[in-house]
DNA sequence: AAATAGGTAAACAGATCGGTTTACTTATCA
DNA sequence: TGATAAGTAAACCGATCTGTTTACCTATTT
């Protein structure tokens, strides 16, 4: 019935100008004049805009839905993913990032969330790995993910140049042509 | 006679400060109060904290000594040097990138400083490839480049693990093994 | 000795921030 | 009908920020 509730729309006005302007650039009463809901019912939420800011990062927590596609495309779509990302013309860098950079404090609950998020996706890239019969899987999926992730950064800097996730996915080709495989009946899918 | 000019001093308090807490957390009575400066004498010798900002960065613009060692050695001690920043314990990320992200604008001084500090280290990294003789030296220049936004982008979350400085720098010797080179006489310098 | 340049210390102005409080409105449901 | 829960709007608080101003001090130089 009602299309929205009530911490949809908060977290949807916290995601978008979290993301586009920057956690603390800001403020809450601005987060709730976006979501439309006055600044009493966003406390009554959330007790914190710390508390909003972890709510915020976690929403973006999306599990990736897992697919039969081949792994090697799976892990290639990725870069894919991102030269589509920066093309997009809102892309602002890695949320998970930047929100580590702009809070600074390591205690703080984004900074345990970054971490999660990051690991999540380098085991994610380990799996596919494993399936291909990648003998070391998980140092190659440390650097799938530093490509990917200096792909990101890289394309902050430089306005979102789709170029630079092409790029990425060039070098993860290499890398994935010289990986050493397990067996060779692990060949193929 | 003089240890250090005033500009120096406030110089090396924005330096300290905005690196180690970040641009947005320190405000500019305490770069002045760190420098032994009154915020008068600051405002005196930078125009506004924008102006600070783009002196902090422009400071950290260390042009890189040229070196006679092996192009293939040089390479991979930019990464080794990551390693030593990373186990540093003050590691913060990169100070453009954290800036980039700080600001938002892309309009702003801090951004473009950003874009011509990461071109010349691209370009660094090619002048050594072409040295090698390597076919493509700017395609695999911005790929090196990538590797190490990643290793500092990833080591910024990780709390400076140096191991992501040795993934990286391992990936680069698959990048660099897997390049073509231009012609027989170019090889072993 | 007097003028000038450059410094200090501290108060001040105006804005914004995170967060609280007050007073009022609405809708549900027993 | 009337109690309860949840929301609105707006004033408010104290802290902090960028930047300015005022009043005073201290060298060097001419």
């Amino acid at each position: 019935m009602s299309t929205q509730t009530c911490v949809e729309r908060i977290l949807a006005a916290a995601d978008k100008l979290f993301y586009a302007k920057g956690i603390r650039a800001v403020g809450v009463d601005t987060v709730a004049a976006e979501a439309g809901v006055s600044k009493r019912t966003l406390y009554n939420h959330y007790p914190s805009k710390d508390a909003l800011i972890a709510a915020y990062l976690q929403a973006r927590f999306k599990h990736v839905a897992p697919s039969d596609a081949p792994a090697r495309e799976q892990i290639l779509g990725a870069f894919d993913r991102l030269e589509r990302m920066f093309a997009d013309g809102s892309f602002r860098g890695c949320p998970y990032v930047n929100a580590v950079t702009e809070i600074g404090d390591p205690g703080h609950v984004a900074a345990s969330i970054a971490v999660q998020f990051k690991e999540q996706r380098r085991l994610w890239f380990r799996a596919l790995l494993e399936r291909l019969g990648v003998r070391d899987a998980d140092a190659l999926a440390t650097q799938l993910q530093i490509l990917s992730e200096g792909a990101l950064s890289a394309a902050l800097v430089r306005g979102g140049d789709p170029a630079l996730a092409r790029s990425a996915r060039a070098a993860a080709e290499v890398l994935l042509d010289a990986a050493k495989v397990r067996s060779r009946k692990a060949r193929k899918e």
